[in-house]
DNA sequence: TATTTAATTAACAAACATGTTAATTAAATT
DNA sequence: AATTTAATTAACATGTTTGTTAATTAAATA
């Protein structure tokens, strides 16, 4: 696997998908605070943060008995470098749809 | 499952992800053509076809006894405008990076 | 130092993903 | 009309993911 399908194997779960949102938005947050305990156990918490971190979109930061979790911005920052390498592809398709979208729009005149 | 977790799950596998990067590279192509039968068999290959399309990242088109694929350009941009939602996250993040760098930088000097 | 707090790893069950070969579908060719 | 080509769906085995509860670890507090 390569960094960027192990990336999008780590967000395509819903779970890991809003902690790394929920990351980005509050910044560094401890473990327990990720955890809703009415949707999940903290056992499996545990686990997508583990998977999260192997992927390497989070880093992990110790402070007493709490484990501090972030997002790497390098791992964005490579997702985004991806999709920006094939911008070409989906701009010009979509100003071609836009094109024709307007063409559309000129027959109806 | 949201639109995007479901394209990050299509996505997570190094063949889906092969087959996602030819096709914009080398644009619409038939199921024969992106089967290499010394690595997987066709069955397998139809299978991943078909997750790339119920995940909406690729569309097909029937001519004769071939099927023809090609990415939906809406797919990519949809994963595209996702990292620049969160864009001044990561930026900023980096920059901060790029700061510490470069201060180091200076103390070298 | 005993207890509480925070989070992990271990063991296990259920569900899902992904490969295979065999069977099926449908259009094109002989 | 029979055969070939292109690709699919069906059936099944195996490995992985994801949840649970129980057990463990380790730091902070009483």
């Amino acid at each position: 696997m390569t960094i960027l399908t192990q990336a999008f194997a780590a967000l395509s779960d819903e779970t890991r998908f809003a902690v790394v949102e929920r990351l980005m938005s509050e910044g560094e947050l401890p473990a327990g605070a990720l955890l809703d305990p009415s949707r999940m156990s903290a056992p499996a918490m545990s686990r997508h943060l583990k998977v999260l971190r192997k992927a390497g979109l989070i880093k992990q930061r110790i402070d007493g008995t709490k484990r501090l979790y972030s997002v790497r911005p390098e791992a964005m920052q490579s997702i985004a470098d991806w999709t920006m390498d094939h911008r070409s592809f989906w701009e010009a398709s979509l100003d071609r749809l836009d094109a024709h979208l307007a063409s559309d729009e000129e027959t109806k005149t």
